[in-house]
DNA sequence: ATAAACTCCGTACATAAGTACGGGGTCAAT
DNA sequence: ATTGACCCCGTACTTATGTACGGAGTTTAT
């Protein structure tokens, strides 16, 4: 059994955002003897851990809420999956078209031959 | 001159929105005749079609501040574009990584003939 | 002249994921 | 027994980009 502040070390995040955590439902308040602080054993850690691991996944708090509450069912974490890969190839999709139009921008600038007008500034206008 | 309402709607945005940019310091707040209602003409009106040209770029608003105080110059605007196109080739390599971290997870749960376990959760555990 | 539509201002709310603060209680070490 | 480190709670603040609300004044249309 570890207070907050070892767990927190432990898991290299900060008390506060183990609190919040609490507070958003994600975890339970773990039991509080006598002294009213929070004492964590394992079920807690890994639940911790699994939170952190899914979060570098690139899962929302929201999203690893679902995760721990589903039936842990192939299915549901598939369609989860699923549904996530089309945000990430959209947003791909929409960095790249960001990408080509900056990249137009940049390479009009440096083919720039008058230093008193700049064709980007010139087109917004 | 037009009042802020027509405005918003020939830009298709929100008065408010017209407002917020003016709190932030993107756009003066136009002069007000008697009335105390905002008067637009077209000096203001074409800014705001700036921003929001700048906006569908993908600039943020207080880049689309820096923008509009440069000197205008190419170097300047280039300078800018080549730290963004960072940025977002940044981004799209997170994504694609992501995305091939995703796309495993969907492929294993595909795979799994167990409905009474999942890979991708017990991966996590 | 009255009602509807418009505008004013300041403030609060929204999202996401925390971080910071302040005043108080508790625990460990000397 | 006192000091320093730790923890409690509730609340406010952060970034970015707005949106929503409420009460009051103004303008426009009938």
């Amino acid at each position: 059994m570890k207070t907050i502040g070892k767990l927190a070390k432990e898991l290299n995040i900060s008390i506060e955002t183990i609190r919040f955590y609490e507070r958003q439902g994600l975890i339970e308040q773990p039991l509080k003897p006598e002294s009213g602080y929070r004492m964590y054993g394992d079920a807690l850690t890994s639940q911790l851990k699994f939170i952190l691991k899914a979060k570098a996944l690139g899962f929302t708090l929201k999203e690893i809420e679902s995760l721990m509450s589903l039936s842990n069912s192939c299915a549901d974490i598939e369609s989860m999956g699923l549904q996530k890969l089309n945000l990430i190839r959209n947003k791909i999709a929409d960095l790249q078209r960001l990408e080509k139009v900056i990249q137009d921008m940049t390479d009009s600038c440096k083919a720039n031959q008058d230093p008193q007008s700049c064709p980007v500034i010139n087109s917004l206008k």
